[in-house]
DNA sequence: TTCGGTGATTGAAACGATTCATTTTGGGTC
DNA sequence: GACCCAAAATGAATCGTTTCAATCACCGAA
C-alpha cells in the first residue's frame, strides 16, 4: 500500500540503514549519497510511519491536551498558545475536552495513554490527581494548566482565581453595590472556588455589603441565562444589585435574560461581571466588564513547561507559574458608552 | 517502561497470542483464561500500545480534521459533532486550523499522512485539490466538509451557500433596503465567494438595489471591525443602508465599529445580517440577524461519510449532502426588541 | 481402544523505522 | 606496494501487537 524504507533503500541502492540516516541525520551521509536518496523518496513518494517510529521510540511526539469546555473561547485559546509553541518544538497536540465529566476525563486519559503521548496537560476536574500521580510515574511528564498544584507536586501554569474574584467583587463594592449575587458553579471546579472565595474575602472587609451564592450546573451561555431569568424573577427588594459570574459564558447568558426581560437595565438597576475577557464579552448587548486572564500565553508557557520536565526526566524540577489576572472595565458596570479604543486581550 | 503483552502473557501463564484474542475476541478464549488473562492484566497495570496496534494494522482508529479557523466557534461545533459520532464508532479526530493559510493546510495534511489516518475530513482553501486526490488514491478516504466537491469526485457535506446568500440578501431587500454591502473574504475561500454569489443574484433581480463589494483579509472580529470603520467612514449619502457579513465574526466585528462610532443606529440607519448563527450573535449588542448552518450535523454527517468510505473501500459511492441554510431574524435586521424566545440552533 | 472432530491455545512471522556494532571504502603515508 | 585510519555504509536486532497456520487436549462415537 505505501512506501517504506524499504523500497526507498532499493530504489537508491543502498542499505535501509542509510536511508534512516539520510533521514535523520544527514550530516553524517556523503552528500552523492543523501542526493540519490532524496530523489527516491521523491520519486516514490515515501512518508514516514509515525506508527514505526513511535514504536521504536517507546513514545510519541505529541502531548495530550485535556480542556474542561471546548466551546468556551478561553480554551480554545489556550489551546492555539499551546499548539503553537508545541509546533516550534516538532511536537503536536491532542485536545479533548472534558465537558465537566469525570467519565470523559478518565477516557481521555486513557486515551493518551495509548498513543503513549510526551507528555500531559490538564486542566483537572477535581482535587483527587491520584491519576496523574500514575501517569507521570509511569515516566510521562503532567503539567497542570489553568490549575494551581496545592502541594507543588506538579508543575502548574494558572491564574490567581482568588486574587481575580477579588478584584471583580472590590469593584462592584467600589461602585456602590450592596446586594452583590455570585453566580456559578459546580463548586467541584476548583477556579470556580477559588473565584468565589476571593469574592468573600471582599464582603468580610465590607460591613455593609453582603454576598448571595446562585449555584449553575455548568458553565455554559445557557445556564447562565437561566440564572439571569432566577434573578429576573426574585422581588424587587431582595434582588441582587450587583452580579459577579464565574466565566464570561454565564455572564453573557445573565445579561441575555436580563435584558430579554425588559426590566432590568446594566448596570442601572444591576452591574455585571464576568471572567476571561473572551472576545465575545466586548461585542455583547452591553460590553461586559470582566477579568482578563493571559489564555494564549499559559498555553504557550505550559508548553515550555512540559518541554523541561520532559527533557529532565526524572529529575525534573516542579515550576509553578501563577499570572496575575487583570480587571478590564466596560460598560456593564459603569454605563458609560462603549469603550472608545479596543481594549487588550 | 511500560508493561508489554509479552509480561502479562507471563503473569498469567498463556501465550501471548492469547493474551491478544482477550483482548480482541474474547468469545474465542475459555472463560477461565479470559479471567486469568484480565487478572494480570489489571495487577501490572497493561495498556495497550496504540503504535504497535497501528503498526500491524496499517493505519490509525483516528481521523484528521482540517477546519479554517479554531476561533470560530461555528467550527468548534462542527469538531463537537465529528468528534461524537466518531467516538462513539471507536474513533478519534486530530483537529487541525489551517488559519486559512495555505501552508499550514499542507504541514496539517503532512502530518496526517504521517499518522497514517484512516481518513481525512477538510474544509479545504482553495479548488486545487490535487493533494487530496493524491492522498484518496493512497488509499485513505477523503470527505470535504462545508463545501461541496464541484464535480461529485469526492464526497461532501455542504450547505448551499448561494442560497444563504440569497436569502440573507433576500431578506434586506424585502425591508427596504436599497445600498446593500457584502462584507467578506479573501474570495479564495469558496464560501465567501458563494455566499457573495448569491446576494448577487438578488440584486439582479431588484431593478432599484445595488451591491457594494468590501473585501476583508479574514473573517475574524478584528476584520470586520476594520471594515465598519471604513463604513462609518463613508459620506452619509453613499453608505449602504443594509450589511451582510460573510460570517458572524465579521458582522460581531462591523457591529461594534457602529455601536463604537455613536453615529450609526442598528438597524435603523443600517441593518445587518450574519452567517453561521454562532451563540454569540444572539448575545450581540443589538442581537444578530444570521443565517443558520446545522452545524453539529454538519461534523456527524461528515464522520459518518466516512466511515462508509473506509468500510466500502476501493469501490465506494460518492455521497454530497448539501444542507439549505435558514435565516434566523433577530433585532440587527428588524430593530424589534430581542426575540422573546431563544432561537434554536 | 481408536478415531474424528471441535474448541482452545500456541508461537513464529509480519508491520516499518531506528540503532549500533561491524564491515567496507577510499585516501594518505611511509 | 603495504598499511592505517577515518568516513561511510551495512544489516541484523528491536520495539509491541496481531494474525494465522499448526498443534494440543479432550470428549463422544464407532
Amino acid at each position: 500500500m505505501s512506501v517504506s524504507v524499504k523500497e526507498v533503500a532499493r530504489e537508491a541502492g543502498v542499505s535501509v540503514g542509510t536511508v534512516s540516516n539520510v533521514l535523520n541525520r544527514p550530516e553524517v551521509v556523503a552528500p552523492a549519497t543523501v542526493r540519490k536518496v532524496t530523489e527516491a523518496i521523491d520519486k516514490l513518494g515515501f512518508v514516514r510511519n509515525d506508527a514505526a517510529r513511535q514504536l521504536r521510540a517507546g513514545h510519541s511526539r505529541s502531548f495530550g491536551l485535556v480542556i474542561l469546555d471546548a466551546r468556551n473561547p478561553f480554551f480554545m485559546d489556550v489551546t492555539q498558545g499551546a499548539q503553537h509553541r508545541a509546533l516550534e518544538n516538532g511536537y503536536t497536540v491532542l485536545m479533548g475536552a472534558s465537558d465537566s465529566s469525570l467519565t470523559t476525563e478518565q477516557q481521555l486519559l486513557d486515551l493518551f495513554d495509548q498513543q503513549r503521548v510526551a507528555g500531559v496537560l490538564i486542566s483537572p476536574m477535581h482535587s483527587d490527581l491520584s491519576r496523574l500521580w500514575r501517569i507521570r510515574e509511569s515516566g510521562t511528564p503532567v503539567v497542570l494548566v489553568d490549575r494551581g498544584s496545592g502541594d507543588r507536586s506538579f508543575s502548574s501554569v494558572s491564574v490567581n482565581d482568588v486574587e481575580g474574584g477579588r478584584i471583580a467583587v472590590q469593584h462592584l463594592v467600589e461602585l456602590g453595590r450592596k446586594r452583590i449575587a455570585f453566580v456559578g458553579g459546580p463548586q467541584s471546579i476548583e477556579q470556580v472556588r477559588h473565584r468565589l472565595e476571593g469574592a468573600q474575602s471582599v464582603i468580610a472587609g465590607a460591613s455593609d455589603a453582603s454576598l448571595e451564592y446562585l449555584p449553575t450546573k455548568q458553565l455554559s451561555v445557557i445556564e447562565g441565562r437561566a440564572a439571569g431569568e432566577r434573578i429576573v424573577a426574585m422581588a424587587p427588594g431582595q434582588r441582587p444589585d450587583g452580579v459577579f459570574a464565574a466565566n464570561d459564558l454565564l455572564a453573557l447568558g445573565i445579561l441575555q435574560a436580563f435584558v430579554m426581560s425588559g426590566k432590568l437595565k446594566v448596570p442601572e438597576d444591576i452591574a455585571l461581571v464576568g471572567y476571561d475577557n473572551i472576545a465575545f464579552a466586548e461585542s455583547a448587548v452591553v460590553p461586559i466588564t470582566t477579568v482578563r486572564q493571559p489564555a494564549e500565553e499559559i498555553g504557550r508557557t505550559a508548553v515550555d513547561v512540559l518541554l523541561r520536565e520532559a527533557e529532565a526526566g526524572e529529575n525534573a524540577v516542579r515550576e509553578q507559574f501563577v499570572f496575575t489576572p487583570k480587571l478590564v472595565i466596560r460598560a456593564s458596570t459603569t454605563g458609560t458608552a462603549n469603550a472608545p479604543a479596543p481594549s487588550p486581550r
